[in-house]
DNA sequence: TTTATTTCCGTGCACGGTAACGGAAATAAT
DNA sequence: ATTATTTCCGTTACCGTGCACGGAAATAAA
């Protein structure tokens, strides 16, 4: 980096014999300018290596771009709270100079609630937007609304089939069932696993456990492949109904010691663990939620996937951030984060 | 933060009856101020919550910071060679407007090259430095220089004893090597492990697997107290003598399956165990270096404890900026990093 | 009291861009 | 050819700090 002449403004008004008014209209494409001008402008821009200031730039328009991020309501103790934590910790990072940001959040059981956040985000006309896209029709129709006014936007968690994005980040599903399985197994053949599910009243919605689910069979398929999974769904609002469905499959099912959730759940079948010690037994499940996390500590649950939806939030908050501040292009559109494995011994430090 | 009107310089010369240049006297302690301005200055800006406008700041001295970085030279393949990485990483990050970085290196097995080193940092006058000390002594003589021309500076992977330094970015080596047994061992007992360590030169330096192996054994007298710990010394600069110490340890103790070393060359056992595969025994390492992610993922290895230091290269550069740009000390100023687990079913995507 | 020093502080330009304003040039309308 | 419109572009006043310069006030020396 030894460009130790800064390159200006002024010398590309020089150099092309216009005037400092006339670069920035080119810069900012905002017309007024003659077809000759602006190809000599962008002549000398490319010939000398011009690159704005941002201090400059940003103090002389003293006003900070808007990053809208659209999540989920985040209820304390789920997973879009830790997501919302990664908003407040990319704002501290340096790296937003002259990002502000703002949450718009939605019911992520109501689509109305999702089309009017929608709806809130445009009207605050942000410079970029992350979204959570849950549900998947819906966010094509506002992707094609923000391409439309040009606003790029960021995915994170999951995204559609339609393409258009700036960049996504989120975990490569299919394989975190995978390394589950592993993990539940230690990659020792096993008679039987339990696996417990949430009933969903739509079905509409992404759902990332269906790939979490296949990843997960198809290692057991290929390192256990006599092991009989079972299936219990419960309701995680109510509580107590839980006990009572564990009780009921296990009594049937004696053999059974091993319990898997492929959502952040995993926090709800603490009381029936405890009640039903067993120091053999593994359960595994997803996601750093506090709940979650005390469950390790205490060695109620023996091993958690995690996949730092806070970090996740940073990385789309600054690459959106590069892009407005200086149009750079992310290196990869789709980042496929990498999966902790939290035990006992090292959740203390996450 | 609704923060609407920035108080600028301006307005606290307004009400002091002051003006800016005396201000910017007071801002940059640089005397020439009577004490009574100094005083009604210093209420002004507590009063009215002035921060100062980095973007302004830098815009108008034009010269960048220098953040220089103090570590062993990264020979490809080497554990360094990650945390340079980071460098650039952090380079890239939109964080550290307005500081530039460079590096400085050292021969990690040489005193005098680091002595040498350290004086060319003092000699770029940096506004902040970040250290990996292996020489504790020369190490304190470096950090009391520093302290006495007002540079503040990290420590990064291991820390000094003394005090002084802005913040540490490292891994908690003791319960790294409780995990590790943890990893090793599955929470089973076992009858014996091999301990593969490399015979030092000199033992001045500080040497982190000292205390990864204390934790690793206290798991051990914890969970499997009849395991008897062998240990075999070799020598990585000679490569085939390795698989000559292997084969002798094993011929005289059979029974033995695992193996675990806690530097960050367990790449080093690659041939040797691809020479005698046991699908039953479990080797575990440390450290992300891509020769160990490559063992990973053949399966020679089974498990890796990671601390990314990239990770620590960019919070400690982070943490310098912060404190160098708007003098904001770091939250925490010990700060022990999570340690990663890595198997070949999620080293994919690291 | 006058002159020399020191201490203290106000003024003004620079940093690189932004954007409003209005004038000149080019084109269209009369 | 004259006037009205557009189109194009130069000028200029900021944005908030840093810093050099020099002047005023206070103090010391003559």
């Amino acid at each position: 980096m030894a460009q130790n002449e800064k390159i200006t403004i002024l010398d590309i008004a020089r150099r092309t014999g216009l005037s400092k008014g006339t670069v920035d209209r080119v810069l900012h494409h905002r017309g007024e300018v003659s077809r000759r001008s602006y190809d000599k402008v962008m002549a000398a821009i490319e010939e000398l290596g011009y690159e704005p200031n941002v201090y400059a730039s940003l103090l002389a328009k003293g006003q900070h771009h808007l990053v809208a991020v659209l999540i989920p309501s985040h209820e304390p103790g789920t997973f879009w709270e830790l997501a919302a934590a990664g908003i407040d910790k990319a704002a501290e990072s340096v790296g937003t100079v002259g990002i502000r940001m703002q949450h718009f959040e939605y019911d992520q059981y109501d689509i109305e609630s999702f089309r009017a956040a929608c709806a809130r985000v445009l009207d605050a006309e942000p410079s970029g937007v992350v979204i959570a896209p849950l549900f998947q029709d819906e966010t094509d129709v506002f992707a094609a609304q923000l391409r439309e006014r040009g606003i790029p936007f960021a995915y994170i968690d999951s995204k559609p089939e339609s393409d258009g994005y700036l960049a996504y980040f989120g975990m490569p599903l299919y394989k975190s069932g995978y390394l589950c399985a592993d993990q539940l197994t230690g990659g020792f053949a096993v008679p039987s696993v339990l696996i417990v599910r949430i009933r969903r009243d739509r079905q509409q919605q992404s759902d990332p456990t269906i790939n979490r689910r296949a990843g997960f069979m198809d290692y057991m398929l290929e390192h256990s492949p006599e092991c009989t999974l079972g299936n219990v769904f419960i309701d995680p609002n109510d509580p107590d109904s839980i006990e009572g469905a564990l009780d009921a499959w296990f009594r049937e099912h004696p053999g059974t010691r091993h319990i898997v959730m492929f959502n952040s759940r995993i926090h709800l079948l603490v009381p029936w663990l405890q009640h039903h010690p067993d120091s053999q037994r593994r359960v595994v499940g997803f996601d750093n939620l506090k709940a979650n996390m005390d469950a390790l500590r205490d060695g109620t649950v023996s091993c958690l996937i995690a996949q730092h939806p806070d970090e996740q939030m940073r990385l789309a908050i600054e690459t959106l951030s590069e892009y407005i501040l200086r149009r750079k292009l992310p290196q990869k559109k789709d980042n496929f984060m990498h999966m902790d494995i939290l035990t006992r011994y090292n959740v203390e430090y996450y």
